[in-house]
RNA sequence: GGUCCUGUGGCCGAGUGGCUAGGCAGAGCUCUGCAAAAGCUUCCACAGCGGUUCGAAUCCGCUCGGGACCUCCA
């Protein structure tokens, strides 16, 4: 069976074959760290996050680069006023790269709630100067770019014209042609500088009052926005690399820039698989400062906006994102998210408790169409995933075990009604799927055993009272347990089990 | 204005032309001291209008609605 990905590139879906097998490259662009992470910013890095741990579930050696943008024009938010007041105390003055600290340190816990894994390698652009500042020189020497003011733009009309003949013109990727495109372009600063409006920067000059600025042979001033792409995939992933992903919002003109770049440098096609995931809307708008509608991740996570009624689990956004697939819209509401919670907690607590049984399952199945539609649901996980890493489907077939899962336990399914061998089947693709490749934890990962050993007195009293029908201290136990966020159920064979919130 | 995507039941979402994904919510039932949990059953769909087809949510056209991007904004 193939993994299929829809290739932006050439807008179908392609099998896809990796150039060097096993090893795959995939580079995908990463934050900007001038401000905090928002939940726009959960969907690249969950999509890819599973893209990368599903190829390595098949068996390929991934190496996941993603970036950290840290060069640029950057001003902290709330800072500058109070720059100005006290410009004397050093440690007052904003340092650029506290700032950068600051918001890559956030950055990385926020992905560490998600149950992202860390890149294989998650290079800066301040690191990598050196390496963009060679790849301007090179294409400034192959003539398609030219410097201005001490700044140097790349010259798209050039590109497009001599690229054209090579059946790669200036917006292969997302489909422009650029003649349409001078027309409606409006106008932007520093325009006189270029010789054509489509022109794009690879080095500005940076004013004086601008507080990232690095030596160039041009002047002084920082790398454009689109260079460090092109810059760090060659360095680590070489000059044609596997897969390139990132958002749909950075189709054109990054993508399409990183394209122009890299093959006047390296004369190859950078990726040959393009993904793009699609956006979250928040009722219906994309989330973005100018909307007013940005929701950032401590926000999110302690339920701390206006548009939110509660907080929300970093693994039940998680789950929520993986519930759609990656390249469709996905709107953000607070019903979504709490059915998310509670269809990932009904989800793991079926899970939970399969796994931790080891006498299911007989050497004599007495239902073997229950036995032919376990097995059907399993294998199609793989076949879900290989279509375009449709983690929608893969799930949907995930609930349509866990009824079976719970029967088997509440004996409405008996215990050998499967065989032995489609349990350990079943256990097996459950833990690959569930925690190895959609990354998704188990509600009681938190747990510590004094806790544990304090609720298993209580449980024990509460049977006690139970048994001599003394519901007033039965109840007294469940209500206020509850009230503290600890669930209790009586279970069908007379024990009791709880969930935390 | 240009390019592209999209419109599925109360909400979120899958959907390869024929066999009503799935989750949450609602209703009923079973279990239960009561509840919760769990299980079973069930209601509610394919924006509108045409067309192709034996048959369309799925293909085509039109209308209406929504979204993304349009070069420094990450």
């Amino acid at each position: 069976m193939l993994l299929k990905v829809y290739n932006s590139l050439t807008r179908k879906k392609e099998v896809f074959v990796p150039l060097n097998p096993p090893y795959v490259g995939i580079y995908v662009c990463g934050p900007t760290v001038s401000g905090e992470s928002h939940l726009g910013h959960t969907r690249p890095y969950i999509t890819f996050d599973v893209l990368f741990r599903y190829l390595t579930y098949l068996g390929y050696k991934v190496r996941y680069v993603r970036n950290i943008t840290d060069a640029g024009h950057f001003e902290e938010e709330g800072r500058e006023a109070e720059d100005k007041i006290s410009t004397k105390a050093t440690l007052e003055k904003l340092e650029p790269m506290e700032l950068v600290q600051k918001y890559t340190n956030l950055f990385h816990w926020a992905m560490s709630q998600l149950n992202n894994l860390a890149p294989s390698i998650e290079p800066t652009a301040t690191g990598h100067i050196v390496e963009q500042i060679e790849m301007i020189k090179k294409i400034i020497a192959d003539g398609y770019a030219y410097e201005s003011n001490g700044s140097v733009y790349f010259d798209v009309e050039k590109y497009n014209t001599d690229y054209s003949a090579k059946n790669q013109p200036y917006g292969i990727l997302s489909g422009r042609v650029l003649e349409d495109q001078v027309e409606s372009t409006r106008a932007l600063d520093n325009q006189a500088e270029k010789h054509n409006k489509s022109d794009f920067a690879l080095w500005k000059n940076a004013p004086p009052e601008h507080i990232m600025r690095w030596q160039s042979p041009w002047g002084e001033g920082f790398p454009g926005w689109h260079i460090e792409c092109s810059a760090m995939s060659s360095k680590y992933l070489g000059d044609e690399f596997d897969i390139h992903g990132g958002g749909m919002d950075l189709q054109f003109p990054h993508h399409e820039c990183e394209i122009a770049q890299s093959t006047v440098c390296n004369h190859k096609m950078p990726a040959r698989f393009w993904m793009h995931n699609n956006m979250i809307t928040i009722n219906g708008k994309k989330m973005g400062k100018s909307y007013n509608n940005v929701i950032k991740l401590t926000e999110l996570f302690s339920g701390n906006h206006p548009l939110l009624t509660q907080a929300y689990a970093p693994s039940t956004v998680r789950f929520f994102i993986l519930q759609s697939q990656y390249r469709s819209q996905l709107d953000f509401g607070n019903e979504g998210l709490q059915a998310s919670e509670k269809g990932l907690r009904r989800m793991m607590e079926a899970f939970e408790w399969l796994m931790a049984q080891n006498n299911i399952g007989s050497s004599e199945p007495t239902d073997d169409s229950l036995n032919e539609k376990v097995v059907k649901l399993v294998a199609e996980f793989d076949e879900f995933m290989n279509d375009d890493i449709n983690t929608a489907k893969v799930i949907a077939n995930i609930f349509e075990l866990v009824p079976i899962i719970n029967s088997i336990k509440d004996k409405h399914i008996a215990v050998h009604a499967l065989s032995t061998d489609t349990v350990a089947l079943l256990k097996k693709q459950l833990q690959h799927y569930i925690i190895d490749i959609l990354g998704l934890q188990g509600s009681k990962s938190n747990h510590n055993n004094k806790l544990e050993g304090v609720l298993q007195l209580l449980i024990n009293i509460r049977k006690e009272a139970k048994g001599r029908k003394d519901f007033v201290t039965s109840d007294k136990i469940r209500n206020e347990l509850l009230a503290l966020g600890v669930q209790l159920k009586d279970e069908k064979d007379g024990e009791i089990s709880y969930t935390i919130d």
